[in-house]
DNA sequence: TTGGAAAGTCAACAACACTGACATAAAACT
DNA sequence: AGTTTTATGTCAGTGTTGTTGACTTTCCAA
C-alpha cells in the first residue's frame, strides 16, 4: 500500500476507487458472516437480531435504563419496546423500577437471559477469534482502528463507554 | 497484543473475551456509520438498502443475470424481484432478455441508474477513505484481512470474484 | 416430446423499523 | 402549588425487506 508523508505531517494514502469499493464489499460480506451464527441460534428461539442487540447491551451494562438503551441502539422507543416486551414475557429480561428515580426502568438479564446471551456471545466470539487468528496479530489493531474511524462521531462515545484493553 | 509460536507453527493469539466483545461492538457501530450516508441519499429517492445493494452489484458486473445476483445477495427471488421491479419501473435498471439463453435476464444500469449509483458510491467511498486515512496505512491491510476471514467460506468466492489490487 | 431449469407473479405472512397520538407517573422547575 | 419536562408505555397505522408456498410461462436439453 502506497503512502507518503505530506508537508503538514499527515500520512497520505493513495487509494483507488477500486480499493475502496473492495473495502465496501468486504464490509457487506463480512457483516453477513458476522451475524450468521447468532441468527441460527435466534431462529431456534423465535427471536431476531433486535433481541440479540438488546440482550448484548443489557449484559454489558446491567441495570441500564430504557432511555440509555435507546440511544445506544438508535431506534424508536416503540421499536425497542416491542423487543423488550418479548424478552420480558419470555422471562429473559427483568425490568425493575428505579429506586432513586421511579420513572426509570432498570434492565437486567434473568438466568435464562444470561444463558441465551452467553450462547449467542460464544458463537459470535468464536467467529471473531477465528477471524483474528487467520488474519494474524498485526491485523487486529488495524481492523479495530478502521472500524472505529468509520463510526459516526455521535455514536463513537457509546463504543468507548467502557475502556478496552487493546494494549495489555 | 500477545502472541506465541505454537509447536505446529501456527501463530497463537491470546484474546480475552473482553477484547472479542469489543470487536463485536466495533462491527455493530461501524456498520451503522458505513450505511448512514447512503441511507440518507436513498431516503430522498424513496429507496432502501436493498436497492443500493442491487445497484452496486449490477454496476460491478454489468449484464449479470438475476440468478447470479440472487446468489451474491443471498435473498429469495421474490424479494429481489420486488426490488428489481422498483428499479426498472423507476428507470434505473434495464433488464434485457439473454441472446444465448432467452430465459435469462441481463441487468444493466441506465444513465439515471449509473448516476444514482455514483452518488451512493462516492458518499460511501468517502467515508471509507476517511476511515482509512485516520487509521493509517498499516491498518488497511489488517482491516481487510480480518473482514475476509470473517466471511462465510461459501460467500467468500463472491468477494474474490474480481481480484483486488491490495499489493500494487 | 417430455422433463427440468430460469424467471416472473400472486398471496400471505413476519420482523423490524418508522410516525403520530395519547396516557401515566414522577421529577424538576417557577 | 402549579406547570413543565422527562421517562416510559401503549395503540394504531405504515413501509421496507425478508420469508414460504403455489402457480405459470418460457425455453433449453436429454
Amino acid at each position: 500500500m502506497t503512502d507518503m508523508q505530506a508537508p503538514g505531517g499527515h500520512a497520505l494514502l493513495f487509494l483507488t476507487d477500486e480499493q475502496l469499493r473492495k473495502g465496501i464489499e468486504a464490509m457487506f460480506f463480512a457483516y453477513r458472516g458476522f451475524t450468521a451464527d447468532p441468527d441460527r441460534i435466534l431462529d431456534a428461539h423465535k427471536l431476531g437480531r433486535a433481541h440479540h442487540r438488546a440482550l448484548h447491551f443489557i449484559s454489558r451494562a446491567p441495570g441500564t435504563t430504557v432511555n440509555n438503551l435507546l440511544s445506544i441502539l438508535g431506534v424508536t422507543k416503540q421499536s425497542l419496546n416491542r423487543v423488550l416486551r418479548t424478552l420480558i414475557d419470555d422471562g429473559l429480561v427483568d425490568s425493575r423500577i428505579g429506586t432513586r428515580d421511579k420513572r426509570e426502568r432498570h434492565l437486567f438479564l434473568t438466568d435464562a437471559g444470561a444463558a441465551l446471551e452467553q450462547e449467542l456471545s460464544i458463537a459470535q466470539r468464536e467467529r471473531m477469534r477465528q477471524a483474528y487468528r487467520e488474519a494474524g496479530p498485526d491485523a487486529v489493531q488495524g481492523f479495530r482502528a478502521v472500524l472505529e474511524a468509520m463510526m459516526d462521531p455521535e455514536l463513537r462515545h457509546h463504543f468507548n463507554r467502557v475502556k478496552d484493553d487493546r494494549n495489555d
